[in-house]
DNA sequence: ACTGTAATGCAACTATGTTGCAAAATTTAT
DNA sequence: ATAAATTTTGCAACATAGTTGCATTACAGT
């Protein structure tokens, strides 16, 4: 399983260290989006707060994940399961907050809608982002 | 002018201040939304950064303006244009934002659209975040 | 004008994110 | 396998954003 994460570091590219690996497994672990905190935390702070932000933004740019914008301004970060390459992301589906148990999905299979704007306007992305009750928080 | 904006204050139950007076007016100037930091600029550092904090919250609770998540995770605010509420926001319109002049936009009349979701997930809230280029620097 | 209440400013603190640089680890070449 | 070249890491220092407690000041109702 490690073997198979360190593959993907090496298509993308990147030195394989204790660090990458043990966050882009994470990333693989979890269904939902993570936070630098969370990862932090979940890595059981054996990793510098500075090497992770480091580690998150050339995942970001290598096109192995992707940012989420928040409405509690803290950046999100989760797994492109897209074609996404370096310098360029396809990631066009919507996400989900769960206003419960605060887990983000990509809902991947959802993709964002057109929506027609002002004259003069033009579209270059279209973020939708919902806040309710996941599957398991609405039973 | 000033007479209008602490009209509101009072409507709100709010007390008149300067500081108040001072930021509601620069939401009434403004067509686009607002950071706290462009706030503090505007205002001519008049007053305390605290004291800009406070305010803007009060704002949101009383319905008098909303806040926007953006991508580059800072908080913006607009005013509220509905008939919103103390404790009660209906703030059902996208936003856009120009990669260009940066301005956030509320597009009040295009209303968010409904999404379908997965089996089980409850949506309470839809936030729809367009970038593009506004119609002044699409020219 | 007086008084109770609410808002302000200041200081201190937490959280989040960035940058420079030397040391250590990884990769590549020998 | 060894060594050189390149990357990555950790540390310190810094920057920005936002919060809290508390004494002082301003506001609203009488
Ligand atoms: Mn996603
Ligand atoms: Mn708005
Ligand atoms: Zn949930
Ligand atoms: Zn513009």
């Amino acid at each position: 399983m490690t073997d198979a994460i360190n593959t993907i570091l090496k298509k993308s590219s990147l030195s394989v260290t204790p660090g990458r690996s043990a966050i882009l497994q994470l990333f693989h672990q979890s269904d939902g989006a993570l936070t630098h905190a969370v990862i932090e935390e979940k890595t059981g702070d054996q990793f510098d707060r500075v090497t992770i932000y480091r580690t998150l933004q050339v995942f970001v740019e290598k096109g192995l994940i992707h940012t989420i914008p928040s409405p509690d301004n803290s950046i999100l970060y989760a797994l492109c399961k897209e074609d996404c390459s370096e310098g360029h992301h396809h990631d066009n589906h919507i996400h989900f907050i769960c206003d419960k148990c605060n887990t983000t999905y990509c809902l991947d299979h959802i993709t964002t809608p057109y929506i027609a704007l002002p004259n003069g306007f033009k579209t270059n992305q279209t973020d939708v982002l919902i806040k309710g009750l996941c599957a398991q928080c609405n039973l």
